[in-house]
DNA sequence: TTAGGGTTAG
C-alpha cells in the first residue's frame, strides 16, 4: 500500500511541475492578441448549430492564418466540439491551446471541463479543474454540474460542501445544480438548507430556474405538497415549472392532479389564442414540450389510464407536432405493461421506428415476470441477449419466471448460466493495482475497504492524468 | 465576442 502512495505522490509531483512550468512560460502570450474578425464567423456557425463547419473553419485558420487565432477562437471551437460532441477534435484543440499558451485562461479551462464532461470523461474534466489556479464560482459550478450530468450526485454534493468550506460563494446556477443532485439522491435536508439560503436573498428567489429546481427537489424527495405550495406561489411559470410539477404528481401516482395541471396549461393557451382573436393582450403562452408529455404519459401509466395514455400520445404527435423520442416509446410500453397488456406492449415495440433499447425490452421482461408469461419472456430475453449479453439481471428475471411456474430444470439451467457470467472478471480500471481490485471485489466487508478505495481512486486519477499529459503532447498536430 | 443551469420511461 505504501508503495502505491509513494508512486501516486511521485506522479502528482511530476504533474504539478509540468503544469506549473506551462503556466509560467506562456501565460503572457494571449493578452497581446487583437480580436479577429474570424471569431464572428465561428460564432455564427456555433449559434446556427453548424458545429462541424465551425471546426473545419478553425482548422483552416490554424493552417493558413494562425495569427488570427485568439483565445475567443478557441473558446468557440471547443463549444462546437462540446455540442456534438467531437471527441478527437476537442482533444486536439486542447493540445493546440496549450501550444498557443492559452491553457491558463479560465474561460477556456472551464469550457474544456464542460467538453470532457460531455464526453462522460470525469477524470479529465476533474483534472482540467485541478489545473485552474484561481477557481471561481463558475468553474466550481461546472465541475459540480459535470458530476450531476454523469450520474454521480453524491460526489456533486460533496464538492458543493467542499466549495462552502473554501468560502467560494455559490450563485443561482450553483444552487440549481446542487438541488438537482439533491433530487437524485433524495437528500431532503440538504435541499431544505439550500432553500433557506435562497430565501435570504431576494435576487435568488426571483430566479426561475432555481425555483423550478426547488419544485423538482421537493417532489423527488417525497415532499409533494411542499412542491405544490411553491408551484402555486410562483407568479411567473415557464414550461419547465409546469412540467416539473406534472412529473412530480405523476411520480407520486397522482394522475388526476398531473392531468389537471396539464389541462390548466392548455386552458391558458386557449384563452390566449381567443384574446389574440379579439385583439387583447393576454399573459404569455406556454406550450407543452416533449418532456411535458413524458410527465403526462407517466401519469397515465402510473394511474392505469390506458385509453387516456393513447389519446395524449396521439395529441402530442398530431396536435403539437412533437416527434416522439425513445423515451416516449418507453412510456407507452410501460403504460401497457403496468396494465398487463403484454401483447400490446410487444406489438408496440415491434412497430416503433428504430431498434428498441435494452431498457424498453427490460420493462417488458419485468412484466412477463410478474404475469408469468414464459413464452413471451423467452422471446424478450433473446432480444436482451443480443443487446446486453452480460447483464445478469435479465437472467435472474428469466430464472424467476421459470421458478414461479415450477420449471425447476429450466431454472437450474439459467442459474448455471448466471454463475458462468459471474465468473467473468469485473471491470478493473487500473492494471497496476489489479491485485487490490480483485481483493475488493471479493470482500465487500473488509475493514479497510474505504481506505483502499481512496488509494485506488487517487491512483486512477494520477495514472490517467499522467497518460493525459502524454496524450496531449502526442496530439499537438491538428 | 468569453466559461457553468432546471424538467426526461425502468
Amino acid at each position: 500500500m505504501m508503495k502505491i502512495f509513494k508512486r501516486v505522490h511521485l506522479i502528482r509531483t511530476k504533474l504539478y511541475k509540468f503544469s506549473a512550468s506551462a503556466h509560467q512560460s506562456t501565460s503572457h502570450l494571449h493578452s497581446n492578441l487583437k480580436p479577429p474578425k474570424a471569431n464572428q464567423t465561428l460564432k455564427t456557425y456555433l449559434t446556427s448549430n453548424c458545429n462541424a463547419k465551425a471546426i473545419l473553419f478553425f482548422r483552416q485558420l490554424l493552417r493558413h492564418n494562425p495569427s488570427s487565432i485568439d483565445s475567443f477562437s478557441f473558446l468557440f471551437a471547443i463549444q462546437a466540439c462540446t455540442k456534438t460532441p467531437f471527441s478527437l477534435e476537442g482533444q486536439q484543440l486542447h493540445a493546440n491551446l496549450i501550444k498557443f499558451g492559452f491553457h491558463s485562461v479560465i474561460h477556456l479551462q472551464t469550457s474544456l471541463l464542460n467538453f470532457y464532461s460531455a464526453l462522460g470523461n470525469l477524470l479529465y474534466a476533474h483534472h482540467v479543474f485541478d489545473e485552474i489556479l484561481s477557481k471561481n464560482t463558475i468553474s466550481w459550478t461546472a465541475l459540480i454540474s459535470a458530476y450531476v450530468v454523469n450520474q454521480k450526485p453524491q460526489k456533486a454534493v460533496e464538492l458543493f460542501q467542499k466549495m462552502q468550506m473554501l468560502d467560494v460563494e455559490p450563485d443561482q446556477v450553483t444552487l440549481t445544480v446542487a438541488l438537482s443532485a439533491c433530487a437524485h439522491l433524495g437528500a431532503l435536508e440538504m435541499g431544505e438548507w439550500i432553500h433557506a439560503f435562497v430565501r435570504r436573498k431576494p435576487e435568488l428567489m426571483a430566479d426561475a430556474g432555481l425555483n423550478n429546481a426547488l419544485i423538482n427537489m421537493y417532489a423527488k424527495c417525497g415532499e409533494i405538497q411542499t412542491a405544490r405550495k411553491l408551484f402555486d406561489s410562483l407568479g411567473e411559470k415557464d414550461v419547465t415549472t409546469w412540467t416539473s410539477m406534472i412529473v412530480g404528481h405523476a411520480l407520486h401516482g397522482q394522475a388526476n392532479e398531473a392531468l389537471g395541471l396539464f389541462g390548466e396549461m392548455e386552458e391558458i393557451k386557449w384563452k390566449n389564442s381567443k384574446n389574440k382573436e379579439e385583439g387583447n393582450r393576454g399573459s404569455s403562452t406556454i406550450l407543452p414540450n416533449d418532456v411535458t408529455f413524458i410527465g403526462v404519459l407517466m401519469a397515465c401509466s402510473h394511474g392505469g389510464m390506458i385509453e387516456e395514455g393513447k389519446k395524449y400520445y396521439r395529441h402530442m404527435v398530431n396536435y403539437y407536432g412533437l416527434k416522439p423520442r425513445e423515451v416516449h416509446f418507453g412510456c407507452m410500453v410501460d403504460l401497457f405493461c403496468r396494465a398487463g397488456l403484454l401483447k400490446e406492449a410487444y406489438n408496440f415495440i415491434i412497430e416503433m421506428p428504430g431498434q428498441a433499447n435494452a431498457v424498453i425490452w427490460r420493462t417488458l421482461l419485468g412484466a412477463c415476470n410478474i404475469n408469468g408469461e414464459i413464452e413471451l419472456g423467452e422471446k424478450v430475453k433473446l432480444q436482451l441477449q443480443e443487446l446486453e449479453p452480460g447483464y445478469v439481471g435479465d437472467s435472474v428475471a428469466m430464472s424467476n419466471i421459470y421458478a414461479a411456474k415450477g420449471m425447476w430444470d429450466k431454472k437450474v439451467e439459467v442459474r448455471d448460466q448466471i454463475k458462468q457470467l459471474r465468473r467473468a472478471p469485473g471491470c478493473s480500471s487500473i492494471e497496476v493495482a489489479s491485485e487490490i481490485s480483485e481483493f475488493i471485489s471479493g470482500d465487500d466487508d473488509h475493514p479497510l475497504k474505504t481506505e483502499i478505495y481512496e488509494a485506488l481512486t487517487y491512483l486512477t486519477i494520477s495514472m490517467k492524468a499522467y497518460d493525459y499529459s502524454l496524450q496531449i503532447s502526442s496530439l499537438l498536430e491538428f
